[in-house]
DNA sequence: ATTACTGCAAAGCCTTTGCATGTTC
DNA sequence: GAACATGCAAAGGCTTTGCAGTAAT
């Protein structure tokens, strides 16, 4: 069984890039926090420790290279901040997001729930759809069940 | 009948805020410009020529005001630069964007149809939905008529 | 008078770019 | 050794902040 570092490594060499030590190290460090959603500083401080020689403009140029090939989505939160979310191995589009307002908490859908949504948009406003983005903002489970204990 | 300024100018008294000339040019230029999805700078540039001494930090300040006060929305497409675009009187969530990979054209979506797509997320993710942003990626309505045409 | 608001310029922050050095095939 | 990739520092672009002056109550 192929690694999925194996497979991101033949798409860049499809692209004719190289996965260097740095441009690997990166995206272990995607692998390893998938969950999260890194910005570019938090991703270079990680990538710092396999890889203490590697610079922030690395740490863009490889994200921004990742983003190109589709590897990974940038995402915006509205903090200005670009996070970067490794896509789904085959997922033609972009997960959907839960930002919950009372912690913080950003949880992803993997489902597609826009299936019904996308034939609407499609015949409706005979646009196209190529990918979607989708975030919910409201509040969390976890902060609900808190709220529920208050009481 | 009242005015929308009107109504905003109340908007903002109920929160202890002025409506002052530099607020009220920078709102006029917003409701002048509906359909388009400006940047700070945008707004300002339009603002000047009804008040030519306002200052581009007061664009700024108002459109932050505008924003906590949910008459404007903030977006950011992703090209690192926020936009400001009103929301509907009443509407309670923010209304769908679609973007033209082929022309950049951003095109809106008044109609709610994420209805049915917000009750899965409540009942299956136990998440109470307060708001969403959703937008398609894909090619517009134009840009397909152009294809066509050169067939 | 006090409080809110403005304009200007400076500072901040995130991101990109130029360039010399290093690496790879 | 030609093309690609890196690290550092500098530059860039958008946004926020400090502050002194202005307006409003």
């Amino acid at each position: 069984m192929e690694s999925r570092i194996e497979r991101i490594k033949k798409q860049l060499h499809g692209a004719s890039y190289k996965l260097t030590p740095q441009r690997e190290a990166t995206v272990m460090v995607l692998l390893e926090n998938e969950e999260d959603h890194l910005s570019a500083e938090d991703v270079f401080l990680l990538v710092k420790e396999r890889a203490p020689e590697i610079g922030l403009a690395t740490v863009y140029r490889t994200l921004e290279l990742l983003t190109e090939l589709k590897i990974v989505d940038k995402i915006n939160f509205g903090d200005g901040v670009a996070r970067y979310d490794l896509r789904q191995e085959g997922a033609t589009r972009f997960h959907h997001h839960l930002i919950c307002i009372e912690c913080g908490s950003v949880d992803e859908i993997q489902e597609d729930l826009l299936g019904e949504v996308e034939k609407i948009v499609e015949t409706r406003f005979q646009f196209t759809v190529k990918d979607h983005w989708l975030t919910f903002h409201g509040i969390c489970k976890r902060c609900k069940q808190k709220e529920n204990k208050k009481k």
